[in-house]
Order: C-alpha cells, then structure tokens, then sequence
DNA sequence: CATGAATGAGACTTCATTCAT
DNA sequence: CATGAATGAAGTCTCATTCAT
C-alpha cells in the first residue's frame, strides 16, 4: 500500500535529520512517488508525522502490551517486559530516535501523533503500576511505591534504550537489560529471593 | 549585559517553541532589540541556540555538582541530590524543557551547545557511580551494580523533572522526588536501616 | 522554455545595472515567474549569472569562429571578421554591455561563466594571431610581431563596440569598423597593396 | 590626513574585492578608523567610492598628461607616453583593478567619480589624436585615420596593461610595450624609417 | 489518482547609515 | 571630531502547498 510506503521512508528520513530537516520533496525522492501524492494521502506535513508518530506507538504498543496483559508471575512479567526491550530496539531503531528526538518539539500538530504515543505510554506505566502492586499484595514484591518503582523502571528503560540506538549493538543491549532486570526484579523488588 | 537578555528572551521562546519554531525576528521581538543587534551578539541562530544551552547546562552543573563532591556520607549526599532538584526545576522550568524538548534535534550546530550538556550529564552519572561504589565499599550500600544504578536514579530524576516541568507545583514536586529518594537510598540501597 | 526567458531577463537588468544592482525579487517581476521558480532552473543567483556569460560567450564565439576558421584568404577573414562586429553588437548589444560591465567583478562564482568567455577570448585571439602569422608567410601582410597586431586588433575592436554599444547606431558602427578594418588590414598589414 | 588614510585602505579593499563586496565595516577596520569616522568624510559610501575613483584617474591623469603636452618631436612623445605605462602600471596596480573592474558598473553615483575618469581618458585620447595629426602633417607619420589610431593605441595599452596588472612582472611589461611601440609607431606610423 | 512545475510567504543574514556618548 | 552599538530594510534562498495536466 502506497501510505505504508511513504510513511516507512519518513520514518527513515525524520529519524536521522528530524522533522525539520526533511522536506516534502525529500519525502517524494526518498519514497519515489510525487510531492502531490504525498499531498493525497496526507492533509501535511505535520499530519503525516503525526500519524508516523502514531502507527509507531502503536507497534510497540502491540508489541509490548500482551506481556504485561498475560497471566503469567507478576515478576515473570516483569523480566519478559525488560528483556522485551532487546528486540523492541533491534526492530525500531529509527522509530526510537524519531520519537525521542521530537520528543516535546510540539506545533500543535504533532501533538495528533504525541497524544497516542503518550496515552501508550501511560497506558503501559499503569499497568506496571498494576502489576508491580499485584506483587506487592501476593508478598511477592516488597512493598515499595508502585507507581514510582514503575516510573523509574519505564525511564530506566528509556534512558537505556535511547542511549543503546545511537549505536546499536545486540551483545551490549542485553547485558545493558540483563542489569536493569536485576537491579529492579531481583534487587529492588524481590530481594530475598536471590540472598542479597 | 545585552547579551544576557537576548538570551533570556530565547530561553522563553525557544523552551515553548522550540528551536525551528522560533524565528530570529521572534527572539528581537521579545528581547526588545533589532534583528541585527541580535547578530552583533551572535554570529547565527545556532551559535545563540548552542550558547544557550551550554549556559543553561553550565548553571545546573554549578548548582549539582557541590552537592555530589562534598565531604557527606554518601547516602546524605545523594539525599540531598534528589532534593535538590526541587530548587532546580524551580529556577530552571524553561531551561529543563528546552534541553529536552531539542534533546537529539542536532543539526551539527546544536552539538556545540550540546557537547557541554552531554559532558555534564557524564560527568554527573559519573560522580553518581562513584558515590554509590564508595557507599557500597563502606557496606553502607547494598552491593548493587553501581552504573545501572546511577543512571537509573538519573533516568528516574529527568523523568521526573521533566513532567513536573509541564505544570509546575512545588508540593506535588517534593513528594514526587521524596519518594524516588525513599525507592533508591531507603529501599535499593540502605534496606537494613529501615527495616523494610 | 522557461530558461530561456529568465536568462533574457536577466541579460536585460543585468547589462543594464550590473550584477549587485539587481535582485532576485527583480528578475522574478522581470521575467513574469515567482522567485522560487527560478530556483528551480539555477541553483543560485551567480549561477544563472554564470550561465548568462557562459551561453553569450558561446553565441559569440559560433557567430566568429568560423569566420577565422575559414578558407579564404587571410586579409579576406580578418575583413569579414571585423565587419561581423557590426552584426554582433547589432544582436548582442545587452550582451557586451554585461560583459565588460562585469570583467573582473569576480565572486568567485561568476568565474564559472567567465572561465568560459576567457577561454573564449582566448581561443579567438590565439586564431588571429595564427592568421597573421600565416599572412606574414605567405609575403601577403608585413612582417610584425603577429601576437602584438592580433591584441591589438582584438582591443581596438572591443574598446570600439563597447562605446557603440552605449547609443546603439548602425550607420556610425560600420563607419568605425570601416576605419579600423583600413587602419590595420590597408595600412599596417598591407600596405603595399594600396600605394600608401 | 584622515581622508587620504581612508582612501588608501578603500583602495586596497574595492581593487582586490570589488565595490560591493568591501563594506563600511571593512573600510573601517582597514583604515583603523570607526565607521562614523568615514562618514565625517564621505556622505555615502558611494561617494566615498566615487571620490577614490576620482584622485586615482587624477594621478594618472598627471602622471600621462605632462608627456603629451610637452614639446617634443611626435613620435618621441608617443614613444615617451607609451613607456611610461610600465611605470604607471607599477605605482598603480590596485587602481587599475579597481578601474577596470567596476568600469561600467554604474549605480548613478559611482557616475560622479567615472565622470572624471571618463573626461581624463577623452582627453587623453583627443591629445593623442591631435598628436598623431600634427605628425601626420609634418609628414613625419603615414597618412592614417588619426582618431582611429588613436583609439586604438588607447584601447591596445589599456588591454595590455590590465592583464598585466593581474601578475605584475616588470621586465615582461617592458617587452610587451617595447612591442606596441613597435607596432604602433615603428610599423603603422612611421614606416620608411625602419625600412620595414 | 498521480504528477511535479509553479508559487510566494517567510526564514536567516548583511550592511549602509545614524546618533548618543 | 571620533566612536561603534544599534538599527531595520533588503537580499538570497527554502519549502509547504496547490493545481493543471
């Protein structure tokens, strides 16, 4: 389908040179079609990176949401959540720079595209709020404040993953996690499962 | 000192509008000068913009780093740290969502500015590091990789700030960063002294 | 074609005010398109400046060339070739005005075009020089130093239309070239010839 | 005196950058003036320009005009007057360049300087004519077309002497006129003398 | 629907000129 | 007179958007 297209060579486009660096004629070349079809499928600019913004929310939304929405261990969930992250980077690199590169660089419009990425956002920290809670109910966890240890984790991951797409390295980014997962399963939430 | 209105006046703008957002006739506008008084000042645009940051990311250091070299036991230092940031995104609103909001948008200018932002940031993760080491080797702490750690409470504080910055609330702000101090001194790190 | 018509729009305010005298905003008005048109024929102001010297020189050069590249005798080319000065002022008057209203205001970038007239200026000077040469062989011109004489003639030549060029009359030209064609074909190349 | 320090350094600037490339800034720095100085002297940076024009053509207007108004034999004046451009070349190189390379680019007031300039070659020229007139009459010179030869003498050492003035080398600029003289007087006006 | 030439508002930057000191 | 910071009109160029084909 042609809007996947032009949206695919956006994505490549506005990560590396962001969205004020790229033109609608840059958007034609690098998708082969004429600035008038671009023009077809988008009212402008500004919605066609609102709705880049978007769609790539919502594949990491889909990615992401039926971990913490399965049935498993709340701390099962929890590492599966992190390690997740490994493949999330590795399939949307360019996604990632877009996202947190025009993080906040909001006209207005944008915000179209900011406001699913955003409400995505707060839709997975709740239910690690959720789930962390659960935990902490089951004894599992120890009783530390949920929505803040789920804040942390999420901005952990964050900073983490940001830094990981500058030059991603797979070996790297999953010992990267691997620590992460430790310092807030085993250590923070579950210390006595592990003796420490 | 001129120079240090015009930069006032672009703080303003730039942190609600962001760089590419805010025209040169914009920032005369605001600052109350002609276009070319503004160029008597700074060679271009992005030379201002990379003054700025650089000057903005120069007073948070100023105001951090004491705080992390002192002679206090380690946990009282990163205690004090974490609060400290109360003041910071007092005086620093702007600043905060400028840094952020352009955080990436590098169009080789902004890296001018950019590099002693990035500096600092290493340098304080790293002191952070260091503290939390020290504090480990003085069984003060418990044995927790200090790297992740430290850019964990990191993430967790920008993250923090960053939101807060969005409507400003002094009380909301402190209660937010006594929690994150009570889920990473109290909880992760020192978890014996509190019985936890 | 369009470039045709903003390259003689330009040749028009060009030759008459000079090349800093002249804005974009005017040869757009001039030319009847939009600024950002003409952008999408040259990439830049000196550019199409370049392009206009370049392609007057050319048409220069294909009006004279074969004239000296000929067969005829060589009193008979160096005749005809200056009488062509009078066709040649006749259809390039805007021309030649911008030609000498611009030789040696040199940005850099007008070299471009000009690199092409010198090599023209060049090229035609070095063939007069050859056909004297070959003249004073032949026993059918004097014997005079052939590069002197050629620079001459080329000088006396240029200096002489670019006076006419100022109030452009047919009459007076061919009377002055007349005069030149006697002064240095009758008297100082052949004088025998005429029992002067 | 101020305004012959002003004069210089406009010279050195316009005849190496050309009138519209040199601004008030550059004029200021290189005479160590302040830019208010400058126009304490001059009205408008045209003026300025169009004064500087002005001595410059009446320097050499001094220097040239003594040979032709002397009382010598003609020939010898000629011969006199066309030497002499190795040394005007010498002491004026910078205005040459600068003559030569806005001649024609004529923004109404650069007019007022030329004015001058124009009158002094003209009355150059007519010398040189009446000159080879009054040679003519005497018998001493061939019967040419005075004007014609006068022009043409004028237009080959202005050639010669711009193209010189790019790489200055004495001895070659010695040859060179050696050979217009030559030409021009040796050849064209007084043939018998030299048997050729 | 697809095209891409044309458009022109608006961005950045320069620089001749002024004027308070 | 000398200064030079301040000015703002004007210039070059970009690019989102339109529309006739």
């Amino acid at each position: 389908m042609h809007k996947e297209a032009i949206l695919e060579a956006s994505l490549r486009l506005f990560s590396s040179k962001g969205f004020h660096n790229v033109s609608m004629q840059d958007i034609a070349a690098e998708s082969e079609f004429a600035v008038g079809t671009l023009y077809n499928f988008f009212p402008s600019k500004e919605q066609l990176f609102a709705e880049l913004l978007s769609d790539c929310a919502e594949k990491i939304y889909e990615m992401l949401w039926p971990i913490l929405a399965g049935d498993e261990r709340e701390d099962v969930k929890l590492r599966t959540f992190i390690r997740a992250h490994s493949r999330l980077v590795e399939e949307n690199v360019d996604f990632i720079k877009l996202y947190v590169s025009e993080q906040g660089n909001l006209t207005a419009a944008h915000n179209i595209g900011n406001v699913r990425a955003d409400e995505i956002k707060t839709t997975l920290r709740g239910k690690l709020e959720d789930i962390i809670k659960s935990g902490i109910e089951k004894k599992n966890f120890r009783s530390v404040d949920a929505r803040t240890a789920a804040h942390s984790l999420a901005a952990a991951l964050q900073s983490f993953i940001l830094e990981s797409s500058e030059d991603f390295e797979k070996r790297k980014i999953d010992e990267g996690l691997a620590k992460i997962e430790h310092l807030f399963i085993d250590t923070l939430l579950m210390p006595e499962k592990q003796g420490q």
